[in-house]
DNA sequence: GAGTTTGAAACT
DNA sequence: CAGTTTCAAACTC
């Protein structure tokens, strides 16, 4: 069969998508399907600004064909005389294939005009602490993602490192020393990024431009082999088209192969990941992994030990963190338990090896634990949020219930008169007092948390029991029957809430006795729309007072430690358990189980909107400890 | 810098 | 698809 790439008259080796795949269906349709499959590939730059890329807009292939700015609007260029097709001889079932250092044979005709093609060129970007001159970094340099992804082709008619000028310096790049893969196999770093060998100390190199048929010839042998072979293989979950997060070598995602790695712990740049800088997925068959991506499976592992804390939390939602980039926390527990380091993401390590420092795990200290610091922990690590992780969908919901239920109550109680309007504001004060977080709020917090908590707690259950008791006259088919309904999302809720006041409206417009006008209506809207906001700012202070608590924790450990040092407790169980005793207190405990036939918004709210500060420093600190 | 280890790629 | 070999980078001394 002849694999050959057969080249039409007057064709052009323009790009990957129609070149490489021309004649081959098959492959150009794995590559399209993966293509879409993909999704649009993060950007160094906005599409529009691209060099390359504003000129190929339209391309849907992966990858997308970058072509310098001298081909930008006026391809395809014709080249006078079209290279004849060269035959790829590869047995590949031959038993010459089989023979050690063998080889594709290949026809090469080194003084034929290198055609005008594509070819994948592997990241331009270079890291900052490459470009300060810093070469044996320790780490792995941050994969330039965004540029890995997109910056695929160039056209080699002129040496890459011209195309982009950032790229000149060719001893940024990583030269290949090769010896018996011509440079033509994937074996070969140059040759699997697409780029060129310049400056390589490779031997019998025929991936360059004199070899050009040779080269392709090869790389369409890979692709056969596997369509996705020149696709990125780090797959970037987060949405990086920003190109400071780029330039800030922050990184989310995983191998799209995922590592094989047995006995390096995914711990050395053996491991395909840890070379990539980021953490082994599911993707990964990995034995022996100290590269884990979530906290819980390190420690189902692992349990971190009190001296040699190096900390790791991969996040796999970075959404959900605030984070955008590779969120790690890594805290370096040293002998006195008090050293925090945490760095803005800014100022993020400009080596990788923070990114897997905290992939460290005690067991996988070496030996000599001050050098291995300063090589495993360097001084810089990804700042992480305080919040990260400790608010979580449910948070949202309960809050979304509590601005429902101040909605309501702020409506029925503007509009109800008598009584009953007097008793509900009354209760509605209490919520409303509840999730208030003044300056008041905060010292009381700080200095008294649990008793806050309690009396949170006490305040919004009283609410709660209200609102359940109290048949209001507009309960309808859309009401939210608490304790009967799984918590509903803050979409849902957002809906429910329109609907309600909706029909709201409707039954006290139609109720023509009343004397409720328009004016009145607005009135009571944005009475309601004030109080929604007003708290839904409270709850977002109580969030931020929760981060301020949780950056003292230290000083919070210690004084612990100090205060159960000083006999302050009887109770001779681990400080793990002294504090939560000391925060669980049994009001709550008592709270919780009147709780439990009526779940729904008051199990929310208990759980999440009043125990939210002390709860994640629990949290933090158990986890710490 | 030589030798060893490692894991991906290539191959059977 | 599993097992083996080849290969080059990473690592150790």
């Amino acid at each position: 069969m002849d694999k050959q790439l057969q080249l039409p008259a007057g064709s052009v080796k323009i790009d990957f998508a129609s070149v490489l795949y021309a004649g081959k269906a098959e492959i150009a349709a794995t590559a399209a399907a993966l293509s879409h499959a993909l999704g649009p590939p993060p950007r160094t730059l906005p599409c529009h600004q691209h060099p390359v890329i504003k000129a190929n807009s339209s391309h849907s292939l992966w990858p997308p064909v970058l072509c310098s700015s001298a081909f930008a609007g006026k391809r395809p260029m014709p080249l006078p005389s079209p290279p004849p097709a060269k035959k790829l001889q590869v047995q590949r079932s031959s038993p010459m294939a089989m023979l050690p250092r063998a080889v594709p044979k290949i026809e090469v005709s080194t003084a034929e005009k290198p055609a005008k093609l594509q070819v994948w060129r592997g990241p331009r970007s270079v890291s900052p602490v490459l470009k300060q001159g810093s070469l044996k970094a320790e780490m792995p340099a941050p994969l330039p993602m965004p540029a890995t992804s997109t910056d695929v082709m160039l056209n080699s008619q002129k040496p890459w490192s011209e195309i982009l000028p950032e790229s000149k310096d060719l001893t940024l790049t990583r030269n290949c020393s090769c010896k018996y893969s011509k440079c033509l196999k994937l074996y070969c770093e140059c040759f699997a990024k697409g780029r060129y060998c310049i400056g390589c100390n490779c031997t019998n190199c025929c991936n360059n431009v004199s070899h050009e048929n040779a080269r392709q010839d090869a790389i369409n042998v890979v692709l056969e082999r596997n369509p996705a072979a020149y696709m990125p293989k780090i797959w970037n979950s987060a949405v990086h088209h920003c190109e400071e997060k780029t330039a800030e070598g922050l990184l989310v995602g995983s191998h799209t192969k995922g590592c094989n790695c047995k006995k390096s712990e995914c711990l050395k740049k053996y491991c395909e990941c840890f070379k990539s800088s980021v953490f082994c997925s599911e993707n990964c068959k990995c034995m022996d992994c100290k590269s884990y991506k979530t906290t819980e499976d390190r420690k189902a592992i692992h349990p971190i030990t009190q001296q040699h804390a190096v900390y790791v939390h991969h996040v796999q939602n970075p959404a959900s963190s605030g984070m955008i980039g590779q969120s790690v926390v890594l805290s370096n527990a040293t002998e006195n338990g008090s050293s925090f380091s945490l760095v803005a993401p800014g100022i993020q390590s400009t080596t990788n090896q923070a990114s897997h420092a905290l992939s460290c795990s005690p067991t996988s200290v070496p030996k000599d634990e001050t050098k291995s610091r300063i090589k495993y922990v360097p001084h810089e690590v990804t700042y992480r949020p305080s919040l990260t992780d400790n608010i979580q969908i449910e948070d949202v919901n309960a809050l979304c219930n509590v601005l429902v239920l101040v909605s309501r109550q702020a409506g029925s109680a503007l509009l109800d008169s008598g009584i009953k309007e007097n008793t509900k504001q009354k209760k509605l004060c209490q919520a409303e007092d509840c999730l208030s977080s003044t300056n008041h709020d905060r010292e009381a917090i700080q200095k008294e948390p649990d008793k806050h908590l309690f009396s949170v707690e006490k305040s919004l259950n009283e609410v709660l029991i209200h609102e359940s008791t109290l048949v209001l006259p507009r309960v309808g088919p859309f009401d939210i029957k608490e304790g009967s309904k799984r918590p509903l999302s803050p979409e849902t809720q957002a809906l429910m809430c329109d609907e309600r006041d909706a029909v709201f409206q409707e039954s006290k417009a139609a109720d023509a006795t009343t004397s409720t006008t328009e004016e009145n209506l607005l009135d009571i809207f944005k009475e309601q729309e004030k109080r929604v906001l007003t708290n839904f700012r409270d709850y977002l202070c109580k969030l931020v007072n929760c981060g301020r608590l949780q950056e003292q924790k230290p000083s919070l450990v210690s004084a612990n430690q100090e205060q159960t040092s000083a006999g302050n407790s009887k109770d001779n169980s681990s400080i793990k358990g002294l504090r939560r005793s000391k925060y669980q207190s049994p009001g709550r405990q008592t709270l919780a189980r009147t709780k439990m036939g009526n779940a729904g918004i008051g199990k929310l709210i208990g759980q999440k909107a009043a125990n939210l500060v002390p709860l994640v420093v629990l949290t933090e600190l158990d986890q710490q400890l």
